[in-house]
DNA sequence: AGATAACTAGACAGACCTGTCTGCTTAATT
DNA sequence: AATTAAGCAGACAGGTCTGTCTAGTTATCT
């Protein structure tokens, strides 16, 4: 409900605070005070924006999601014409991100587990995430011929949160790598 | 440090109820008073037998990797003594646990997500078990005859760990089967 | 110049947080 | 019977949490 694509400076701003805490430190680790005061806000601002703490939350993970599927779109459109190599970039993004310098871990995969409960809105917007990358694979796979492309794309959605949780875990770009491998293995056999 | 095994009936208590919360609602989602209240323990007792939640959270890790590397044990065992059968039962073993009643996906995952930061002592001790279970697979790896135990461990494992937040986010037992299939489909092709 | 909207600082409520301390009671052991 | 260990209730400290409210300030628009 309530106007959900205003964009104003000082919105952004608190928004660009909020996600660097709340990724660096989780949800709950940070206080509304402390996103505050790095961002240099006052209280009131914050709430004549976000009816709560909650809701910014799910404004940060509808922002997230979006630009995040905005950034695979972008590596699959860099990769070409061929189908295989555009799926197989996925991959490649995927090994870029485990990279980067402030690379943290999944936060739909962490808001999942910090708010555990199946009906809860921000657990619920995380999966919502994972069901649109999912999406996003189907395609792709169809692209290159699989028939089963659904299947396909549950198969590599495995593949890539358990990659990404390795990472999180070992703080290494190998997961993406095996994920890759793996990817390439099993597409071979169906196409 | 200080005695890391001792066992008395009102610590094996808290730990069950603080077990049984934190699983339920998250660590940081869930206060000592909470803990304490349900158990029907003084604080006093609770800050002998721990130094501080921190040490309280670590011992239910270890506890609970122990307890579920057992219980993965015993499904391994309990297929029988083909090494196939074997490994595959570990992803039995996940469905099962996919359909029981109070599954809320996995706590390692949740802890190094609701405790981020690489050298915090939780989510080393969380990795700590993912790092175990890769290992065990790879046993039941070389038991079938996997030439390159550790890659085709590493591998099942991200399918496991991807497996592990699907069904959290759908509360479906699918992604067990996905995986399952996946596996036997990868191994068929070394083997 | 007057009105409107956005932002400010800061107090405030009421609850919760972890961890410590004290004084008392129970139970087992010697 | 005396000692020791374990657990009890509850106060306490010092801080943090989300969210509300007030009163004053800036800036824009007509």
């Amino acid at each position: 409900m309530s106007e959900p694509e205003i964009s104003s400076p000082k919105r952004d701003h608190l928004m660009a605070t909020a996600w660097r805490l709340f990724y660096r430190d989780g949800f709950r680790a940070v206080g509304i005070d402390l996103i505050l005061a790095e961002a240099g806000v006052a209280k009131m601002t914050l709430y004549n924006h976000f009816a709560s703490k909650e809701e910014l939350i799910v404004a940060l993970l509808v922002k997230r999601d979006r630009e995040l599927r905005a950034s695979i779109v972008a590596t699959v459109e860099a990769a070409g014409k061929s189908p295989m190599k555009r799926l197989l970039a996925v991959f490649d993004w995927l090994e870029e991100w485990f990279g980067s310098a402030d690379f943290n871990g999944c936060v739909f995969i962490r808001a999942l587990s910090e708010y555990p409960e199946a009906v809860h809105v921000i657990h619920r917007t995380a999966w919502n995430h994972k069901v649109a990358v999912k999406a996003m694979l189907a395609e792709l796979c169809a692209a290159v011929g699989v028939t089963n492309s659904d299947g396909m794309a549950e198969t590599l959605s495995l593949l890539i949160d358990g990659a990404i949780v390795a990472a999180h875990g070992t703080r290494e770009i190998g997961s993406a790598r095996v994920a890759r491998a793996t990817a390439v293995t099993l597409l071979k056999a169906v196409v």
